[in-house]
DNA sequence: CACGTAAGTTGCAAAAAGCAACCGACTAAA
DNA sequence: TTTAGTCGGTTGCTTTTTGCAACTTACGTG
């Protein structure tokens, strides 16, 4: 399920764009150097699949800007660290967006935490452990 | 740079079941329903990107099981993530994957956090600000 | 009026994905 | 010792998805 929704080459970064606070069409496509229909329709089902929320910000030919809405928002510690992992593993100088906290402007960390335990927990210490549904995959 | 590797319909779905353990050719191609040469192709991408190791389990006719490197295994809080957000926004029951704490079994959690403030930060509270070159993009 | 721009849509070509059949090297069963 | 079955692929062909260029609508500018 979630694959089916932000699982092609583009979703994630219109959501990375958008997260970043580009909000129009053409700035999106400048940006992203994507097809306007690709656009276009991934705006479209990114809206339909409610991520995604349109405001007209003028009338006359209408013209929308586009927003994340709080499902939209709620992708962000995926993006944040997808982006940490790109820093990571591909980093060849500054990164590409640094988020912060706005209350002070650090920059922020991503933990993986143990509510037991109360330590972070790096990545050697995970198990998985298989549940019932399996909404990642496409057929759930 | 990032989504040029992981950006597909398959190649997330492929490394969150090798991070639950499956192994051989055979279960990932039954667990996802992916065609044999679309698997095959993506696990020699994957392999090329060094994201996936093969060890052979067996060698009369060469036989691999796959693994995931350190940079693979490095992908886990943004599998975390999705998962979570998946278990969120399409929950229709137990959770499909349960991610756990090796020392106690405790499910585990993804926090944003801020080392200036020392505390979790919520969505609402994060701010981002363009950096110099960008490695989820393509062209990066 | 002639241009330019933002946000699309349409039509066609190219690339990627899906499907079914085949293959090689074995193993197990009759 | 044929015969069938499994695993991990590859090959060839069809369908779907992308990408590109051109066109459109409704403005705003000089």
């Amino acid at each position: 399920m979630t694959l089916s929704v932000i699982g092609d080459r583009w979703s994630l970064l219109i959501l990375r764009d958008l997260f970043r606070g580009v909000r129009r069409f053409e700035e999106l496509r400048k940006d992203l150097g994507i097809a306007k229909n690709i656009l276009s329709d991934r705006l479209s089902k990114l809206h339909q699949a409610g991520i995604v929320e349109q405001q007209p910000y003028q009338v006359k030919p209408i013209r929308n800007e586009y927003f994340l809405t709080r499902k939209g928002r709620d992708l962000s510690p995926s993006l944040i660290a997808l982006m940490h992992w790109g820093d990571r593993w591909y980093a060849d100088g500054e990164p590409p967006t640094i988020l912060t906290h706005s209350l002070c402007d650090t920059a922020l960390e991503q933990i993986t935490h143990c509510p037991t335990c109360n330590v972070p927990v790096n990545t050697e210490q995970i198990s998985s452990r298989p549940g019932g549904r399996q909404h990642l995959s496409k057929s759930a």
